[in-house]
Formats: C-alpha cells, sequence, structure tokens
DNA sequence: TCATTCATGTAAGTGGTTACATGATTCA
DNA sequence: TGAATCATGTAACCACTTACATGAATGA
C-alpha cells in the first residue's frame, strides 16, 4: 500500500542477482538497467543503510544480500504498480512552441533527438550481442531482451517521427533563423 | 547558463500564447501539454509571484501578461536545452526484474502498458479532429501537430513492442502464476 | 440557497541531485 | 610512488507533490 521508493525496488532487485557491495550496485544500475533507469550516486548508500536496517538486506563476504524478508519485499514492491510518472518532456514542450523558438532552431532541436536516437539503437546492437553470448543467466535472458526492445521500437520510432517532422517544417519559410 | 526551471518555460510559454490567470494557466498545461508536460498545481501560483517579481510577467486585465522582458527571457529558455532526464521507466524496471516478479504478473503488466497505448491513440484522434478544425492559432498548427505526432509514434511503438513481447512470453511456462 | 467552478495561495514533506570528503586497494 | 579505481559516506540544496485553507462568482 505504502507508496515505496523506486529505489528501493531497484536496489533489492539488482541485490537479488547476486549479492554485491554498493558501489557494485551502483555499476549495475548503470550498465544494466541505464537505458531505463538511473540513480543518483549519493542515493545508494542511505538507501542500502535504510534497507539493512529494516533486516531487507544483510552483510555478507561478497557484500550486500537479500534477506528472506528482502525477497519477499522486492517481490511485493514488483508487484505493485505504482502510478505511471506524469510526462514531462522538454523536446516536446519547446517544440510545442515552435513559432516562438523559431524553425531554425526547431529543426535543429529535431535533428539532435533524431542523432540521440540512432545512437542509442547502435548502443542496443551492442547490448543484443553481449545478450546473446551471455548464458550464465538464462533465467534472466527474456525479460532483459524483453526491456532491450523496448528501447528499441522507442528509438526507431523517434527517428520515423524524425524524419516525417523534419520534412514538415521543410516546406514552411524560415523565421527567428 | 543558470539552470533554469522547466516550470518556468511551461508558464512563460502558455503565457505567450495569450494573457490569461494563473487558473487558466494550469488548465492550458493539463489540457493542451498533458500528453507530453505536467505540473504540479501548488507549484503554478510561486512561479507567477516570482516571474513577476522579476518582471517577466505583469498583471493586465485578463490575467498575467509577458512583458518585453519575459518575452526574452522566453525564447532564451526555449533556445536552451537542458540535458535529457536521466531515464525512469517503473515498467521495464520490473520487467528487467521478470523472472523474480513472475510470468504471469510480466504478461499483464505488458497487457496494461498496451492498453494505456491504446487509450492515448484514442486521445490523439480526438486532439488532432480538434486541431483540424482549429484556425485561430494558425502559426501554432503545425508545430502543435508535431507534438501529436511524436505521442502517436511513441504508442504505436508501445503497441507493436507489447505484441511482440507477449508472443514471447506466451512461448515460456508459467511461474509464480 | 446550495453546489460547482473559478481563483489564489501556503506548509510540510519527499525524492532526488550535486558537490564534497575520506580512505583503501590495485596496478603501472 | 603516483594515478586510477574501488569503496563508503554526508550536507546542502532543489524541484515537485500533496494536502490544506480560503473566498468569490456562477448557475441550477
Amino acid at each position: 500500500m505504502a507508496r515505496t521508493s523506486q529505489t528501493d525496488v531497484a536496489v533489492l532487485a539488482v541485490l537479488s542477482v547476486r549479492p554485491m557491495t554498493g558501489y557494485a550496485v551502483r555499476e549495475a544500475i548503470r550498465d544494466q538497467l541505464g537505458h531505463f533507469w538511473s540513480e543518483s550516486f549519493g542515493q545508494i548508500y542511505p538507501t542500502l543503510a535504510r534497507l539493512h536496517s529494516a533486516d531487507f538486506i544483510s552483510k555478507a563476504d561478497d557484500g550486500w544480500a537479500l534477506t528472506e524478508a528482502g525477497r519477499s519485499r522486492l517481490i511485493e514492491m514488483l508487484q505493485t504498480d505504482d502510478a505511471p510518472a506524469p510526462p514531462r518532456n522538454p523536446v516536446l514542450l519547446r517544440l510545442f512552441f515552435g513559432s516562438a523558438l523559431g524553425t531554425e532552431a526547431s529543426r535543429r532541436l529535431i535533428e539532435e533527438t533524431r542523432a540521440r536516437a540512432l545512437a542509442q539503437l547502435e548502443r542496443f546492437a551492442t547490448i543484443r550481442a553481449e545478450l546473446d553470448a551471455e548464458d550464465e543467466y538464462a533465467e534472466h535472458q527474456l525479460y532483459w531482451s524483453i526491456t532491450v526492445s523496448a528501447g528499441e521500437h522507442s528509438a526507431r520510432a523517434t527517428v520515423a517521427w524524425a524524419d516525417e517532422s523534419l520534412a514538415a517544417l521543410a516546406s514552411v519559410p524560415s523565421n527567428h533563423g
């Protein structure tokens, strides 16, 4: 019931794969969850301390390990889908006011967005290659692949949108340019 | 240079279309920018007060109006694209740990996401219809259409991803179900 | 006259970021 | 021996949300 911090979910979840230090938790979040999640540095240690005092994790030789209570708690939190975050897309905010921003700047903004999406697609290709080579975490592979696929679909949609929008913008006279 | 609050951008931007009260600013953000932006209620009035004391807006008969300084400030802020927000997608966070969450719950999560995307597509169809009927804000129409298009591409990508992922999930045995 | 909408605000709290600070270990 | 990486933490701050509070105007 209680609105739980998403940080708790992320930290418990990475510890559910294997025990590790706070430093390694940070790296796992950045390297494995990086394309759909982030935690700021200064948040991980306080969270670990809190989870420890609540007996959801305990100290082991190789860092922090989930306790039984921690595993139950994690599953409970995974099943609780909190309300979707209110949208905040600064690129669209700017484009909505494109007539104030100017044609040229708008066009540039779309092209930057397109370039970012293409860069993401390259990253996803790398991740996919690593994923296919992996076999230590077989039970996870399908789900990991599903999250990568979400990123790919999203990035491809962004590229298609950008191309369409640039074509539409090309047909109007430039201002503020 | 100074990292400017995105709330300032949003508020100044809606006031750039026409002067209005704080209450109307709130409604404009909810109704016109709602599919890519949100501001919480308790933030609009303090922001207006601050913008006023900085002489970016002034009181007019019909509410708050941009000053000349305010219009310059807006354009300056529109041109400053701040770093993209770190991603935080709670659905993907949960799916990444799908083997802990369970097959059935994962499937449900994807179906809910798919349903939300379909609902969004319907909303976009309505918005498009209104947009085509509109002719008071001709200069804005192209840009408004571009933001709706972004939403449409994104929602369609979500549906396609969901269908693919549900098909992939259908072929694995159920657990925790 | 009573409910609803319009309108403006405040206070407390949360979640999160950034910057700072410290020290051990590894390895070139 | 000196740089980079591993490792753990704190303090100050910021943006934003939620809940609360008030009152005027509108319209059934």
